[in-house]
DNA sequence: AATGATACTCGGC
DNA sequence: TTACGGCCGAGTATCATT
């Protein structure tokens, strides 16, 4: 009779690149180091129309934040501020080589975005895990010359806020037996996962803190939030999540840019957004995929966004049919929506791996 | 009732 | 002094199919 064994217990690690584009710039310009850096996405229209995607830690201090419009950011900068433009494939090459590396550390890794990955272990300690996190920490920095943030706890919700606990250049440790008091005293707000809509929600329930989402019941929270949100709430405020960690397939392709001016030009609508099909399939076609719905996306000037899709019959990677879709989507979102267009982009998706073409040499 | 597909919005980075 | 990107995946509502 085969003995019952004890499934090991699974330790999740994750790894959070700091500052990400911003300290990638300062790698390839020691010069900008002790400086604010601001690393935005201009969008072209005016001089400095665009958002901040990522500032270091000296330009945080001034209040230049993620997300925040250039045009204010420049009012909040120091004489010594720099502005720069973000470049893509640098911090794509800086990041695939990571990604490369923190593989080397465990089979088991999920890339989250381009600056964060979980690694999940088994069979080794909390204090060991907490040593292939220092030494991956010097790993990181010793070939790259990049800093990281590191979480470890019992699955990824924990690990993920470990992480935040100790940014930058840190590590956390927190360990089963001490969820509960770690996630306790914490803003509800401050769960992964819980925006600014939903906090809002909860505190209209009398919901400030972890510990009271702790003791409202499952059935009130699955009526206000809905089953699956509601699920979710509850578990996570008990430290659960049985979410894997393993790696996602893409599920979407998509460019959006910003029109030079606000429109609802039916024929302006249509030219811009033809003109990003050709990227888009060409991304498709490296990564031998298939698409079966495509999307309009228009944002409005109020910023709200609005899409519109269509889902075809067959798989397809052509652009052609993107192309020849886009005017009746264009109508649609035009008699649906009043206002003018400020940004617009496509999307592809309901994807699948395009079938191997066989060759006539297979034959015979 | 369960399942799956589709259309659309929300929010993180 | 409210100015404003370009991505991505998760989630919800709704409808068709069985």
């Amino acid at each position: 009779m085969e003995a019952w064994r004890e499934p090991q217990e699974r330790i999740v690690l994750l790894v959070d690149l700091d500052y990400f584009y911003a300290q990638c710039e300062e790698i390839r310009h020691p010069e900008l180091k002790g400086k604010p850096v601001a690393v935005c996405i201009f969008s072209g229209r005016t001089e400095n129309s665009g958002a901040v995607s990522t500032s270091n830690y000296q330009a945080r201090k001034l209040g230049i934040r993620s997300g925040l419009p250039i045009i204010a950011a420049k009012r909040m900068a120091s004489q010594d501020t720099v502005f720069l433009r973000a470049d893509m494939d640098y911090y794509e090459a800086v990041s695939t080589r990571i990604m490369s590396l923190l593989r080397t550390f465990s089979p088991v890794m999920e890339q989250a975005s381009v600056d964060e990955a979980y690694l999940e272990f088994r069979g080794i300690s909390y204090g060991e895990a907490a040593e292939r996190g220092r030494e991956l920490k010097e790993a990181v920095l010793r070939t790259e010359g990049l800093t990281c943030s590191i979480g470890i706890g019992p699955n990824k919700l924990i690990a993920k806020m470990a992480a935040g606990r100790s940014k930058p250049d840190g590590l956390t440790v927190v360990r089963p037996e001490e969820t509960d008091a770690f996630l306790s005293a914490l803003p509800a707000g401050d769960l992964f996962g819980v925006g600014k809509v939903t906090e809002t929600r909860l505190k209209e329930m009398g919901i400030e803190t972890v510990a009271q989402l702790r003791s409202a019941p499952l059935s009130k929270l699955q009526q206000t939030f809905g089953t699956g949100m509601g699920l979710w709430l509850y578990n996570a405020s008990r430290g659960v999540d049985d979410s894997p960690v393993a790696e996602k397939r893409r599920e979407q392709y998509g460019r959006i840019v910003t029109l030079k001016e606000d429109t609802r030009d039916r024929d302006i609508l249509i030219a811009e957004a033809s003109r990003l099909v050709p990227e888009i399939t060409s991304m498709v076609e490296g990564d031998r995929q298939l698409f079966k719905t495509v999307s309009f996306i228009g944002i409005l000037e109020d910023l709200s966004i609005r899409t519109k899709n269509r889902t075809l019959q067959d798989y397809t990677s052509s652009a052609e049919v993107i192309i020849q879709i886009i005017p009746s989507l264009v109508d649609s979102f035009l008699s649906e929506h009043g206002g003018k267009i400020r940004r617009l982009g496509i999307k592809v998706s309901n994807l699948t791996e395009m079938k191997q073409q066989k060759s006539l040499m297979d034959f015979g």
